[in-house]
DNA sequence: TAATCTTACGACACACAATGCCATCAAGGT
DNA sequence: ACCTTGATGGCATTGTGTGTCGTAAGATTA
């Protein structure tokens, strides 16, 4: 028999997502959340290096697979196809527990400490796709710019799939945000001058 | 003769900036920023809401700038053409002061709570894209993710334009972020089906 | 000129976040 | 039986951010 429950960390989770959903992100304090779990506030930070964190922790592991998934794809595959291919498997795989992964965007749009801290994991995101371009060939230069914005257009893609009623292919979430961009694709050198 | 110097907010940021650069963004604590302004703590709080957002005090009035800009190009103009026309002013507007921009910039990148609020700036910024182009016409799915992109793409050719040693016109270090995206202008509804 | 309002600040208190350090005590190995 | 390890509690400390009130100089009005 352990000294103490050993699901410290889910049930600190578990605490904190009930009394986020009860009274709202920002209201809630770490005393409480322990409170609720049985443990001390000190030990919070053991697991969670703070509030925020515990609606992203496994977030850390998502770029490293991001960057092999996308190193990995044959270079014959032309990068716009392994762009497309990589961001459709993560978000059909994030899209599993739709409901769930629902709430948690609701709550971190509820929340302007949620959202910059979201910012944050999708520059991680976007950084990884620029690492996993790069060693794919692609320039340095070329493989920032696209991996901010295949960042954005995942983004786009997700919170769409996620707010509309019906269910349809991920896939599809990724045509539509990809189509506006039709606009810089044929974008020539402008010789306007200002002013 | 007033009762206190009436330039407590420029001491504030004076203050602030010379300890940033002799200690570092983190390590500065506000009290040491009021005790060199000769201010008190709770004097601080009542021109910045927080430490880092001495840093980008007037950034605010961007956002509403950039949209009516946007939104006043007479329809006529392809929307391209306005965004394109839109972020060359505004770098051509901030490199004005080419030295102070990049100083800030080196300390944003050396701190990972201010490249977070950064981030928040750019949102706010990507958000203005959006809505001017709403206003132009553009529906506001297509509005939304246009705005993100552009927003990259403007901060993409910026941090450029202050890393390089040799000024050229802003224009030109758009154009090069903008190249990659051809990428996404010839891509096409996929057919490929995963596993 | 005198009374009153306003404004910019100081002074104080407080809740909370975050971190370091040490004590404790069960479990498991030697 | 002893030692080690690991998860936790307890305590102290620093720093952020906010609410509240007092104060005195300058501006306004009578």
């Amino acid at each position: 028999m352990p000294r103490w429950s050993p699901d410290a960390e889910l049930r600190l989770r578990a605490a904190a997502f009930e009394l986020f959903e009860e009274r709202g992100f920002d209201s809630v304090t770490i005393a409480e959340i322990t409170d609720r779990a049985g443990l001390t506030r000190r030990s919070f930070f053991r697991y969670f290096p703070d509030k925020r964190e515990v609606l992203f922790s496994g977030s850390e592991k998502l770029p490293a697979i991001v960057e092999e998934m996308l190193a990995n794809f044959p270079a014959e595959i032309a990068a716009r196809d392994a762009i497309f291919r990589t961001l459709s498997e993560i978000g059909n795989f994030l899209l599993q527990d739709r409901n769930a992964q629902a709430f948690r965007q609701q709550l971190i749009d509820s929340s302007s400490e949620l959202r910059e801290r979201e910012r944050t994991k999708m520059a991680a995101f976007a950084t990884s796709i620029t690492n996993g371009l790069f060693r794919r060939g692609n320039s340095s230069e070329e493989a920032q710019i696209l991996g901010v914005v295949a960042a954005e257009i995942f983004r786009n893609a997700y919170v769409r799939a996620l707010r509309e009623a019906d269910v349809i292919p991920f896939e599809r979430q990724l045509d539509a945000s990809l189509a506006p961009l039709a606009l810089f694709g044929s974008f020539e050198k402008t010789e306007i001058e200002l002013r």
